[in-house]
DNA sequence: CTACGGATGTCCT
DNA sequence: GGACATCCGTAGG
């Protein structure tokens, strides 16, 4: 993640269209914990810190929906440039994906845990449910954050109710690697190191609770 | 904590 | 028509 704190004198340009296809994917999801992501669903701004992050690898990955250059109507937007969303939809549920690289490179980083920090009320409302459970999953945080279209799908981030902000991002003491969560059967994909997380973060999905930070939530 | 079943859109035969 | 999917909630040990 070299490249990702040198010019951070003012912090991560994610706005820069090099952000997204200058550096690995794996370097992105990293460098995407701490990051502020919110959502202005019209009524309410909800959002919080990126706390855990999948990468996807394109055609070679067999847990990707890319794989084997695999393209249908709702996949299309992994084909487009870096920094654009992927909005999927499985069993009813909305899940937000970040392109990463240039186009016809379909791969991407799926946002899977969020801390809380906007709109907590609207969230536990949306959610009827409060604590960890708000945004601790993928499906959750869509949920959450009112995120429930796909109309979005294909557009570069700033271009949709959408923000992100590495700007004032908060620097994980520890990262914690480990394979995906929801691959199975899929080989080596299934055993890749493509998960991170902010160790010790409450809001991690299945994180063990005896690893839990309560002090420091897993911040420097 | 683990295990299962729900509920739903998309793709392919 | 059927299989399956980047999941979630809850029941039961």
């Amino acid at each position: 993640m070299h490249n990702l704190h040198d010019d951070t004198e003012i912090g991560l340009k994610m706005t820069a269209k090099s952000f997204w296809e200058t550096q690995t994917t794996v370097d992105i999801a990293q460098g995407l914990l701490g990051c502020l992501l919110t959502y202005d669903d019209g009524q309410h701004i909800c959002g919080g810190r990126i706390v855990e992050t999948e990468a996807y690898l394109g055609e070679a990955d067999e847990a990707s929906h890319a794989y084997q250059s695999r393209q249908t109507k709702s996949n299309q937007a992994l084909y487009g440039p870096g920094g654009s969303l992927y909005v999927y939809t499985m069993r009813g549920l909305f899940l937000l994906n970040i392109v990463t690289q240039a186009v016809h490179t379909p791969q991407c980083v799926l946002i899977r845990g969020l801390e809380p920090t906007l709109g907590l009320e609207t969230m536990a409302k949306r959610r009827q449910k409060s604590g960890v459970a708000l945004t601790n999953g993928p499906a959750k945080l869509t949920q959450a954050l009112g995120l429930l279209t796909r109309s979005y799908n294909g557009l570069y981030w700033s271009q949709t109710p959408l923000k992100l902000n590495g700007q004032k991002r908060l620097l994980p003491a520890e990262v914690c690697v480990s394979p995906r969560i929801g691959v199975p059967n899929k080989g080596q994909w299934t055993q890749a190191a493509l998960r991170f997380f902010v160790s010790g973060n409450p809001y991690v999905s299945k994180i063990h609770k005896n690893t839990i930070d309560y002090e420091k939530r897993g911040w420097q």
